[in-house]
RNA sequence: GCGCCCGUAGCUCAGCUGGAUAGAGCGACUGACUACGAAUCAGUAGGUCGGCAGUUCGAAUCUGUCCGGGCGUACCA
């Protein structure tokens, strides 16, 4: 309903705006604690008091009398200390709703938004603190779509940084293994990377010596030398499909995978030290700690260097993410080559290379830019941003969003499952973080896997005349809901200590409840054509007038009808409060507090046996209200829809 | 040390661009299924919103300070 309040804004601006002092921007529509106070509430007279050094209640009192009538509203009185609380006409707002659904009044501001997430190393399987941050991302990417903005969604791939390199050095140096013999390794080979990892993690504590050929590896890669260069070229793109297929699995996808090693071979990075060089935003260290360095330091903390191209001149990780994030918003005046890298459904995702092909779509040229990343990296994304700011890109400083969220740890009881060994040190700990290095963490296939498992036992002990096929396709939906729900419930400053019971339950606030709901209502939706043959396609094209609407229903019923409805109303409000403050939660929330709110209904009211047509009617077009709105933003977070469940 | 974040019911967490009685889920206890699907619902108990001070007509929400915890502060990412 944000056209409908805003139109109510401009009409109260116009009435009172030019005999009190007050703008249009301040008069903000709030809700009432309760519905029996009204539906809407004002709270500016407060404002005013304090300008005009005058009684809140008298203002309000005044202003009362020269607002109606007012557009839509039925009915307004003055609340509390100075509130100004207004009634909606019921009938007339639901008969607009009903004839809105599906449409947003969202407007777009943007001419593309780019967001960046999942970024995954490509060097071992993805764990729960990945799905944490592509299920933020994804998300945000959906709610942005159902604004009206154009996104492009990248995963930026570091397919030359040193985590590639560790486990090269495990496949040719521990392992003795060749370029062919890695392509005829048969069985999970993200999942044999994990455990590769943490054995050279390991191992590279025991051997400092062996630094020197990690230096090495790292440096034939950069260069593109053989045979470090295929080895590290093949791991790369087999786990980079690994990961698309675990994403897939949760119906996440990309539009491009910008990697590192083209942002090298194309180089981005002269590029960009050329120009950080010349507006002097970073500076070369003749002496001290950093000596024989590029630094930049921040605007906020001049005591606090960052160092950028190391003394040996190569670029550290920030500096490439410099050149990136300028590409970004194509201030970079290079650009990247495309080629198709799988094909996801209908679309293609693409990769970057540094060989030019025909016909590639054009990517980049953002004008807002998200960056999904864990806040422990908040740091280095200052230093990003602070690059735009010294070469006096400050609009694109200021719309170069770090989308930060809290790292998901283990719990004691997890990591008991999990079967691992902790270290004397750990052991005390509350909670123990996610570590690839140790090889510490719930891989996210496998509790895909769990809980497609614990669904398909539950699906069958409710649908045991479904076919297998049938069950394991719910089992997935469900599964899927479960995740994505307990990903997306809490705020993103919220550290979550991931516990399996919390994770794998079906039951109160979680996305299978969601999903419960929704297959109720379109339950009642298959008995009403199976019985009747009535469906709310001819219903609502025989609306009935606004004067006879909703007339037939009792007292009670009205107001639960009524708060029902007027919740479900505020989506697009949610969506927007969702986008502002980053915080999936508020989506979340909201379809779940609807939720409760139907289930709630439905025990009280029936629908296929009432036996007064109007009422049924009304009641009918409640529940298919509900749902819509709930299909929406069940589908905003990724959740989807089973047909039974 | 400095910077960022967190501290709300027994447990896990919403609510924070200030608004009218602080909300959920889980757990505990009472109840409701020959069904519009109990993956549900109704109800009971449970909170000086970490402490103190300030700003305000109004503070869980803003400011300061103290206490407790996490993360960052690399020529790793």
């Amino acid at each position: 309903m944000i056209k409908f309040k805003a139109d109510l804004k401009e009409n109260i601006h116009k009435k009172i705006g030019e005999k009190y002092p007050i703008d249009q921007s301040e008069l903000d529509i709030d809700t009432t604690p309760s519905i029996k106070m009204g539906d809407l509430a004002l709270a500016f007279p407060f404002q005013l008091a304090k300008k005009l050094k005058r009684n809140p209640r008298e203002i309000a009192q005044e202003i009362l009398s020269l607002l109606s009538p007012l557009e839509g509203i039925e009915k307004a009185e003055v609340a509390g200390a100075g509130f100004i609380n207004l009634y909606l006409k019921k009938p007339e707002f639901f008969l607009q709703r009903l004839r809105q659904v599906g449409r947003s009044d969202l407007v777009p501001e943007e001419k593309k938004i780019i967001i960046e997430h999942t970024n995954i190393n490509p060097n071992k399987t993805a764990h729960i603190g990945h799905l944490r941050n592509a299920c933020l991302g994804d998300t945000l990417g959906r709610c942005l779509i159902h604004k009206g903005e154009k996104v492009e969604i990248q995963n930026y791939i570091d397919d030359t940084g040193v985590q590639v390199v560790d486990v090269v050095f495990g496949f040719m140096d521990l392992e003795k293994k060749s370029l062919e013999d890695l392509t005829r390794f048969e069985g999970k080979f993200d999942y044999y990377c994990w455990d590769l990892y943490a054995r050279v993690s390991t191992y590279f504590e025991k051997h400092p010596e062996a630094q020197k050929r990690r230096s090495e590896i790292l440096k034939k890669i950069e260069e593109g030398q053989a045979p470090e260069i295929q080895m590290a070229d093949h791991i790369s793109r087999r786990i980079i499909r690994a990961h698309l297929n675990t994403m897939k699995r949760l119906d996440i996808s990309y539009d491009l995978l910008p990697c590192e090693s083209s942002i090298l071979a194309l180089k981005f990075w002269d590029r960009a030290f050329t120009l950080l060089k010349e507006k002097k935003a970073i500076e070369f260290m003749d002496d001290g700690v950093n000596k024989g360095c590029w630094v930049m330091k921040l605007e906020e903390e001049a005591d606090r260097e960052k160092v950028i191209v190391r003394s040996d001149q190569t670029v550290t990780y920030v500096g490439k993410d410099i050149a990136y994030q300028l590409w970004k918003f194509g201030l970079l005046d290079k650009d990247f080559y495309y080629e198709p890298f799988i094909e996801d459904g209908d679309k293609i995702i693409w990769i970057t290379t540094s060989k030019p092909h025909n016909d590639t779509p054009e990517f980049g040229k953002g004008t807002l830019v998200y960056n999904v990343i864990d806040t422990r990296q908040s740091y280095l994304q200052q230093v990003v941003v602070q690059g735009l700011k010294s070469l006096q890109f400050f609009k694109q400083a200021e719309k170069s969003i770090h989308f930060s969220y809290e790292m998901v740890a283990l719990s004691p009881n997890s990591l008991k499952e999990l079967d691992v060994i902790v270290s004397k040190e750990d052991q005390d700990k509350d909670f123990l973080e996610v570590s690839g290095r140790k090889g510490l963490g719930v891989k996210a296939d496998d509790l895909l896997d769990r809980l497609e498992k614990k669904a398909l036992y539950e699906v069958n002990k409710r649908n045991p005349d479904l076919s297998q096929d049938q069950k394991v396709d719910i089992a997935h939906q469900i599964a899927i809901g479960a995740l994505r729900y307990f990903m997306l419930k809490y705020a993103r400053n919220s550290l979550i200590i991931f516990d399996f019971e919390d994770a794998l339950s079906f039951e109160g606030e979680t996305g299978p409840y969601l999903q419960y709901t929704c297959v109720r209502i379109n339950s009642i939706f298959r008995k009403l054509e199976e019985r009747e043959d009535l469906r709310v396609e001819d219903i609502l094209a025989h609306l009935p007038e606004k004067e006879k609407f909703i007339s037939a229903l009792s007292e009670n019923e009205l107001s639960d009808f009524w708060e029902i409805v007027l919740f479900a109303s505020q989506l697009d409000e949610e969506i927007l409060h969702t986008i502002r403050s980053l915080e999936t939660s508020h989506l979340a929330k909201f379809a779940f507090n609807l939720s409760q709110k139907f289930n709630a209904y439905y025990h009280k009211y029936s629908i296929l046996a009432e036996k007064d047509p109007e009422i049924k009617k009304i009641r009918i077009l409640t529940i298919f209200y509900i749902k819509e709105i709930l299909k929406q933003a069940l589908s905003l977070m990724g959740i989807p829809l089973p047909e039974r469940m």
